[in-house]
DNA sequence: AATGCGATCAACCGCTCCAGA
DNA sequence: CTCTGGAGCGGTTGATCGCAT
């Protein structure tokens, strides 16, 4: 496939009629836009005729919708977008675009490779299927606490602009503010006993927690309310999406977190990271979890 | 400088779904 | 009901880039 715009002949005398493929030129892509600026959206195969592109209606699309869109996003997943994404998927599986639905300017080919090249990577290297539980336990009780953290290092630091700081003040979720029971670390292998064993003799703690959808920068009337925390100490976010206005259907999403924020308080692990949240070699000490 | 290799991402393919004739 | 074309989805792959040797 993609055996790099394999109609163009070297003696340049390709057939008029023969389809490009592979990579697009600045002149195509001009020649694309114009197009649907002209005759808008849709209709793909005739406008790939219209326009006199020598590419399938199919590929027309594609390009249009994942790279030339004026609202696609370029440039790397924040951490919200990141733990959106885990959560999303934990609930619809590899639902690409739909996942995409629910992250503004990315698109589902974007998700997707940031899922296979990143996530999926890591498991491997865990030798952990991503459909096991096991897997899922590992979301759970490593990296989205993890996320949640990088998200509030961004958004206390106002370094993104999507985060709304009128609704969700600093010191809400500012870890230190907090009064840290007993350390755990996620990594430590006993981690699941010792939490458990903190709630059974009653210092499990809990606080105030932004609910996710604040955390992630998108206004509150995008969801519903409805923040619990069960008899673990997890937190239990339940919130519906608004349906029509926003695009986003009527599903529940249901996702448990730990009250991990103590520790990470304490544990100042996530400045080992450096842009890449995924570091293999940090991801290896996680192998204890895999017991 | 040349080469090899892994990571990333753009793009293609095959398939399904759906609406209209 | 069947057929057909458009649209969209998820899986896969080739090109490219950057880094290591």
């Amino acid at each position: 496939m993609m055996s790099s715009s394999k109609s163009v002949s070297s003696s340049g005398s390709e057939d008029d009629n023969e389809i490009r493929r592979g990579p697009w030129t600045l002149e195509e892509d001009n020649l694309l836009t114009q197009s649907i600026a002209n005759q808008g959206e849709g209709r793909w195969n005739l406008l790939a005729k219209c326009s006199g592109l020598k590419r399938t209606g199919k590929s027309c699309r594609l390009r249009w919708l994942n790279y030339l869109k004026p609202d696609v996003k370029r440039g790397n997943l924040t951490p919200q977008e990141q733990l959106l994404i885990l959560e999303l998927h934990s609930k619809w599986g590899n639902r690409w675009s739909k996942i995409a639905q629910h992250l503004p300017g990315r698109t589902d080919n974007e998700i997707k490779n940031y899922w296979r090249t990143k996530i999926q990577k890591q498991a491997r290297h865990l030798k952990i299927d991503t459909d096991s539980r096991e897997f899922e336990e590992l979301v759970r009780r490593f990296w989205i606490p993890r996320l949640l953290q990088k998200a509030r290092e961004s958004s206390s630091s106002s370094a993104l602009p999507i985060q709304n700081q009128a609704t969700m003040p600093v010191s809400q979720y500012s870890a230190a503010a907090i009064t840290p029971p007993p350390c755990v670390h996620p990594t430590c292998p006993n981690y699941l006993d010792q939490r458990l064993e903190q709630h059974s003799n009653g210092s499990c703690v809990s606080f105030s927690e932004p609910k996710l959808p604040q955390l992630l920068g998108y206004n509150s009337n995008h969801f519903g309310n409805g923040l619990d925390t069960d008899e673990f100490g997890t937190f239990t976010y339940d919130y519906g999406y608004h349906v029509n206005s926003n695009g986003y259907d009527n599903e529940t999403l249901n996702m448990e977190y730990p009250v991990d924020d103590c520790q990470m308080a304490r544990h100042n692990w996530v400045n080992d990271f450096a842009c890449d949240l995924w570091n293999m070699d940090e991801c290896c000490q996680f192998s204890n979890f895999k017991k």
